[in-house]
RNA sequence: GCCGGGAUGGCGAAACGGGUAGACGCAAGGGACUUAAAAUCCCUCGGGGCGCAGGCCCCGUGUCGGUUCGAGUCCGACUCCCGGCACCA
């Protein structure tokens, strides 16, 4: 018997499940079977699948038919991230349609998808560029304009001179213009912005009660969010009357003794104010607006730009000393963190430090360790929290209970306040591109901004729009889009003709999946309940801050519009690893790059689906071996031979099993239902695809064992059967074609994605002998199988019996034994 | 610099509440079948040593130290690799 037919066998299971429709499911509640939600993050259409949509999706499917098998009802759907940018740059290359391209795209990928027999209810599969999907985002952002999250403000953009566009970042190749090579510039544009910031505190802090998430992206996001808890400080200007208070941001206040100047960022607003007039008038000037022309889109620039500062010739005076502190404008001040401005610590911070010694400013330690025995190599500063010193009433006082204090000082004087900080900024999502959502708000020289009224929705994308990728956006040269009357008054107006960054699109689209052709709302709010949170979400690292961080915002906002019930949209999330060629990332240029079609030519789609989850745990990098492709397919023959003597004749006979079966019958019986046992454990609990598969692998080689010795008796037939039957159920969420073939023709009529998973017998697998392991000293010296339960005096005798346990212990008396029911007994003797 | 993760045979990896290190697979070597090859089946497979042999002994999970009857697993110090953040006050 030769190898199965692979490419007819899964073409065939194809077929069936589409016209079936058996991974369809409707929004139904079922008290018999609870909802699962199994979601991956659905793919860009780029054309063609790689192989990290295999094993991600391969992932998700193998999670969605075992939950289906174990008796949920899974929600598993599929759909396309289909704005953005390579639609656009085709179009200029090919001189081809965005949405013809993206189409075309899908299309191609669907059929790829289908062909590696994903178990999708592709009656639920969305599309963003397609109106009756980016309608709702075009009213996520309106709902989010009334509620004030949606606003406006001026950011810099990457700007090519030449081409007149805004560039991406990832359009910017070392400082120039992808297409033009000309210097990148930075512009001022006014554009929209989320007001993301509003839900940090909760973003942060719900961080802890995502016990479903690895450390690792919690950490991320921390970082990204980037909390800090500190003290706003106001400090007078007496230098320049009628000028407010200078106001810094610290988070250790318990410095402030140490503080002997002022650093603020060149952008501060007061920085004109507190030079004019001063001898240092020009100098600043000149300083601002050298620091103006700084390139500040590209934060790389920035790094390890030199520090540099310009005294502003004012004074402030620190509240809590009384001293008169010189005002200086640096470069290493950030305007958007904080307030823009700084009390510097020369003697406990690095940064003031390295500043005070260029500039020969005073540097005063206030801080020292408080174990006396720890030194502070001389020319470097203690940053560390410790004990107060040239602090006045605070010399001694340890940092922690010095800025309670000092804050609980400056509030009641009424120049200190507790303030948090966080790192994150608003979310800007206008993007001067065109295959993207419009977003719905007109500009009206009499009105101002008006928003569209939601009747008036979907604001629809032209057609009509020639892409050259130059001369601004492109929306602004489509006559019949660009120029409306205003809603409000009537009058010519202009449509805004920005369009929205695609993280928009995927901030939400988990929730349409259940209820995706609602023409009435995003979605009925009865039909999210029945599915959210989902359960077990997986995906690439890549998206381990902003597509997750945003996902996280947008659900919180719904469910303060009152559209969901849940804090969280995700329970648990799996990044999976990367998928590597001999060691390295697939790509075009290094040439390594293995495509999915050739391997599911070549060996199926089983083969690469059970290859994809054995060779790696989940989380971890896989290399993509073709070696070890072949044993995954030589693993699938081996049991289509093994089950090939069977096919045709009936399905087992449990009764045929006899009431005394011989004790290679028990053996097998054992191993068929501890696999069980151990591949249910594997999935359940921790997504251990490559352990669960070995040890189908295991049953396997004793099924063959067994077989090779003879499989004759009415009894020796069902046991092996039952083996057989059990190897064909737990591999089918990994390859699914094969195990529903090889289900039919052994005999059953039911199919096997209609099956429950398969019920351990605890009693047939428990293990009535067991091995218990003699050691002398804690060196492994012997073993000894004996029944559960033996208690250790006859262990002992039993050890006592093994020569060479016996050659270890001769003359010399245990001092002590240390023994573990039925696994180990530990004999010490003196040395 | 701060934070997170990791390091186990020739390779991918197992060892899940300290208790037989290397399951399973790949590669390699040997054998059976075959005119031959492929396929298949069987055996060996961390390192070193002793023994004619059944077998036995020592070492071994990045490094050093500790706790323990017993450590890949726990604790302390360190090295290297991967990732995130980074002049964030």
């Amino acid at each position: 018997m030769g190898a199965f037919d692979f490419q007819r066998i899964e073409e065939k299971w194809q077929r069936i499940w589409e016209a079936e429709k058996t991974f369809a499911v409707d929004n139904q509640p079922d008290p018999e079977h609870p909802g699962y939600y199994c979601l991956e993050m659905l793919p860009y259409p780029s054309g063609r699948l790689h192989m990290g949509h295999v094993r991600n999706y391969t992932i998700g499917d193998a999670v969605a038919r075992f939950k289906s098998a174990r008796g949920f009802k899974v929600l598993h759907p599929m759909g396309w991230d289909s704005f953005g940018l390579p639609a656009e740059n085709a179009a200029i290359k090919r001189k081809i349609h965005p949405r013809l391209w993206t189409e075309d795209n899908i299309s191609q990928m669907r059929q790829q998808l289908k062909r590696l027999g994903y178990a999708y209810d592709w009656d639920r599969e969305i599309a963003a560029h397609r109106p009756e999907y980016y309608r709702w985002n075009q009213w996520f952002f309106l709902k989010m304009h009334e509620r004030g999250l949606a606003y406006r403000a001026h950011r810099w953009v990457n700007w090519c001179p030449t081409c007149e566009t805004v560039l991406a970042n990832e359009q910017v190749e070392g400082g120039v213009c992808w297409r033009c090579g000309t210097p990148v510039a930075r512009k001022s544009l006014e554009q929209w912005f989320l007001k993301i910031t509003a839900y940090a505190e909760e973003l942060d802090a719900f961080l802890s009660k995502l016990p479903g998430w690895s450390e690792r992206v919690r950490q991320m996001q921390r970082n990204w969010i980037g909390k800090s808890t500190g003290a706003l400080v106001k400090l007078s200007v007496p230098d320049v009357p009628g000028l407010e208070p200078l106001e810094i941001f610290t988070t250790r206040i318990d410095t402030i003794f140490g503080a002997t100047f002022c650093v603020l960022a060149p952008e501060h607003p007061a920085v004109e104010k507190l030079a004019a007039g001063t001898i240092q008038e020009a100098a600043v000037t000149d300083f601002v607006a050298r620091m103006g022309k700084r390139n500040v889109v590209h934060q790389d620039a920035l790094l390890g730009e030199a520090k540099e500062g310009v005294f502003t010739g004012a004074h402030a005076i620190n509240p809590f000393t009384r001293e008169r502190i010189p005002i200086w404008v640096g470069n290493f001040v950030l305007m958007e963190y904080g307030t823009g401005a700084i009390m510097a610590v020369p003697g406990n911070d690095v940064r003031d430090h390295e500043f005070a010694r260029l500039y020969d400013l005073p540097i005063r330690p206030v801080v020292r360790p408080a174990d006396p025995s720890t030194e502070v190599p001389s020319g470097q500063v203690y940053t560390e929290p410790g004990l107060l010193m040239n602090s006045g009433a605070y010399d001694g006082w340890p940092s922690d209970k010095a800025q309670e204090a000092l804050i609980a000082q400056g509030e009641e004087k009424g120049f200190t306040r507790r303030m948090v900080q966080f790192r994150i900024r608003d979310w800007g999502v206008s993007r001067q591109r065109y295959w993207g959502t419009p977003i719905p708000m007109i500009h009206c020289a009499a009105c101002g901004i008006v928003p569209v009224p939601e009747a008036d929705l979907p604001v629809l994308l032209p057609e009509d729009v020639h892409l050259t990728g130059e001369g601004g956006s492109p929306l602004v040269s489509a006559p019949s889009f660009a120029s409306v009357p205003c809603p409000r008054c009537g009058g010519d107006a202009r449509r805004e003709t920005d369009t929205m960054d695609t993280f928009f699109d995927s901030s939400w689209y988990f929730y349409r999946y259940a209820d995706p052709k609602n023409d009435r709302a995003p979605f009925d709010p009865a039909a999210v309940d029945r599915w959210f949170p989902i359960d077990q979400y997986i995906g690439g690292i890549t998206h381990a801050i902003l597509h997750l961080i945003y996902c996280r915002f947008f659900t919180k906002v719904m469910r303060d519009m009152g559209l969901v019930r849940v804090d969280e949209p995700v329970v648990r999330l799996l990044n999976q690893g990367m998928v590597l060629k001999d060691g390295s990332a697939m790509s075009k240029s290094r040439g390594n790059v293995v495509e999915p079609d050739a391997m599911v030519n070549r060996y199926g789609a089983d083969t690469c689906r059970l290859f994809a989850l054995f060779a790696a745990p989940p989380e971890r990098d896989m290399d993509w071996n073709e070696q070890g492709v072949e044993g995954c397919h030589r693993f699938l023959e081996r049991v289509w031979r093994l089950a090939s003597a069977q096919f045709g004749s009936p399905p087992p006979d449990g009764s045929a099993v006899k009431a005394a079966p011989s004790a290679r019958e028990e053996a097998l019986r054992r191993k068929t239902h501890q696999t069980i046992l151990k591949v249910t454990e594997d999935l359940e609990r921790r997504l251990h695809f490559n352990t669960a598969i070995s040890a189908v692998m295991e049953l396997v080689n004793e099924l063959s064992a067994f077989h090779l010795e003879g499989v004759t008796t009415s009894s020796e037939i069902a046991c092996f059967r039952e083996g057989l039957d059990t190897v064909v159920r737990l591999l089918n969420p990994f390859a699914p074609h094969f195990t529903e073939e090889v289900w039919e023709r052994l005999g059953h009529a039911q199919r096997l994605a209609h099956h429950a998973w398969p019920e351990p017998d605890l009693k047939v697998a428990d293990e009535p002998l067991v091995e218990v392991i003699v050691q002398v000293n804690g060196k492994l010296r012997g073993k000894v199988r004996v029944e559960k339960g033996t208690p250790e005096s006859d262990v002992l005798d039993r050890a006592r019996g093994d020569s060479k346990v016996e050659a270890h212990l001769r003359g010399k008396t245990v001092s002590r034994s240390i023994f573990v029911p039925d696994r180990l007994l530990n004999l010490v003797v003196p040395g």
